[in-house]
DNA sequence: AAGTTACTTTATAATGATTCTAAACTATAA
DNA sequence: TTATAGTTTAGAATCATTATAAAGTAACTT
């Protein structure tokens, strides 16, 4: 395993003793190309696949949490009851196609914005996050 | 009362019949100059001060749910477990302070998009929603 | 104005996501 | 090894939301 000691660095970077668990759930989230978004749900059926074990809810919070708070991880605002998460901590923006809740990325430098409003007063800008929502092109719009 | 007979007539145009509940509702909603965002408990709190009774909470989904499905309200994208609803119903962007779970509107022609990115195959742009978070300004950022 | 009907409200149960808990387990350092 | 502190886990608790079904009410009929 390549990634294994990049995984364990991350994980004690993050306060986190490397277990089974936690690596597998390390594997999933950071040794890819391309950025992952997903749901604690999705996240816990690829992990038990991987490791052919259950893994506990919990355990699954706990570590995404954990990676949350470090900033190897980021929530995406979106309706609905469930959170997503995202691999891509820089600043960016999503497509979302509310149909299939399926999310990709739209890079910072690929969108921008003109003729900002003027902030409300004592308040200063944290983040910018656009979502521009998609549907498949032949339905009709809702 | 000047707006009960908009009122009934927002409830009927929604199917619904004017109950008191409803009206005390609608008031709330759509008897003001300026855009209201809600959640449900907080609509519930006004509604029940302004009647002085207690109005159950399925009476208040089902409302807001109707005048949603109606187009008279949005629900808005935002991260965390309660659902926002807007009465501005146009389209446009917001300003959205997550400590004080505050927001303010940011009209459509005041803020504009260029450089926008290629839209996935075979989907077509059904919204576009940006959101703003601001924080105090002599507050570190986190 | 009373009766009938269909729609409403309500309290409460059910559901689903998330968080909490405390007991059994395990990585780690001594 | 052993001790310690951190982990995992199942299940309970919580919170928002939705469903249910019984009692209440608007509105139509007469």
């Amino acid at each position: 395993m390549e990634h294994l000691k990049f995984n364990i660095e991350k994980l004690r970077a993050s306060g986190l003793r490397p277990t089974r668990q936690r690596l597998a759930i390390c594997k999933i989230l950071f040794n890819r190309k391309e950025t992952f978004h997903f749901t604690i749900d999705q996240l816990k059926k690829i992990a038990e696949k991987n490791i052919k074990k259950k893994i506990s809810l919990a355990t699954l919070y706990n570590t995404v949490h954990a990676f949350e708070k470090k900033g190897y991880l980021k929530e995406i605002s979106l309706k609905g009851n469930k959170t997503f998460f995202d691999t891509n901590t820089k600043n960016h923006h999503h497509f979302y196609d509310e149909e299939t809740s399926q999310l990709a990325d739209i890079k910072n430098e690929n969108i921008s914005i003109s003729n900002l409003p003027k902030i409300p007063n004592g308040k200063k800008i944290k983040e910018i996050e656009i979502t521009i929502k998609v549907a498949n092109n032949n339905q009709k719009q809702n």
